[in-house]
DNA sequence: GTCGCAAATGCAAGTCGTTGCAGTTGCAGC
DNA sequence: GCTGCAACTGCAACGACTTGCATTTGCGAC
């Protein structure tokens, strides 16, 4: 597939060694669609390729956390989730009652990421941010 | 002291069973200042009451957060902080770089809250935040 | 093509936090 | 003061994740 030359690039050129086992790790994440967590992938590559050491994955999934490759947030379940940064910075609104997750426009923090570099000269990273609460079908339910 | 007698009135109006074990583990907290981990707060809790076990003071500091007694915070080291629930409620700006935390007012995300309440109809919980990134004496160093 | 080295890998062992379960205990009702 | 029961506790086992270390491998230099 084409998408395992160009993870191949991405590494090479955020300056990491190409192996299969990144590409394919990277792969999975990027075709897995919205999140994935670190256990289910890990599931996932033993089938596909049950050569690939636990401890591996989660290194590699570090790393491109590091390098931005990949963001990786606490959806509360305990259980870190990755997901592969696209074009569109989002963040996500977690209902801690039915667990249910719903995607936000980057637009809503902007301005307090704004506000925050003005008052506290403070350079704010709010580019993939979990937000708990409780949802409009869980509030009319209660 | 006076605490202990405090953290358990706290307890029973909650509709929880005051007992010695949750009266010490909170007191603990709340004596501990701003922030502790919950490894930390096994760590001095096994040296002035050694019988409480490390399963018991998890599910009592999970217990008390649903409660909302103590906030539980991922301050980003992968161990949850917890704080005893003051009177101000504030957020935390975290120095990727540095480690450095500094307080946040509230009145920052209150707007970020009400706007997602209007427009998603979604309540956010915005009780105790942690926003990570790089503070002023961070980026004049680079 | 092959050499050397830093980076990456796999294995095993360890830590951290959670969960199931049987026994214990606080406390409301009598 | 006694009783019953639900909530709480401690223990042990478990899963998730990390770490140390010896081995392997990608890749730039020759």
């Amino acid at each position: 597939m084409a998408c395992e030359n160009e993870t191949a690039i991405v590494l090479r050129e955020a300056g990491q060694k190409v192996t299969p086992q990144r590409v394919h790790i990277l792969c999975e994440v990027r075709h897995s669609g919205v999140h994935i967590t670190a256990s289910r992938l890990i599931e996932e590559l033993r089938t596909s390729h049950p050569f690939i050491d636990a401890s591996t994955v989660y290194r590699t999934l570090a790393s491109a956390a590091d390098l931005g490759l990949v963001y990786e947030t606490d959806m509360g379940s305990g259980e870190s989730e990755f997901e592969w940064v696209g074009k569109d910075r989002h963040h996500h609104l977690i209902c801690r009652t039915c667990g249910d997750v719903t995607s936000l426009d980057n637009s809503y923090l902007d301005g307090v990421a704004t506000l925050l570099y003005e008052e506290a000269g403070f350079q704010a990273d709010l580019g993939h941010f979990a937000i708990f609460g409780v949802c409009k079908s869980c509030q009319t339910k209660a």
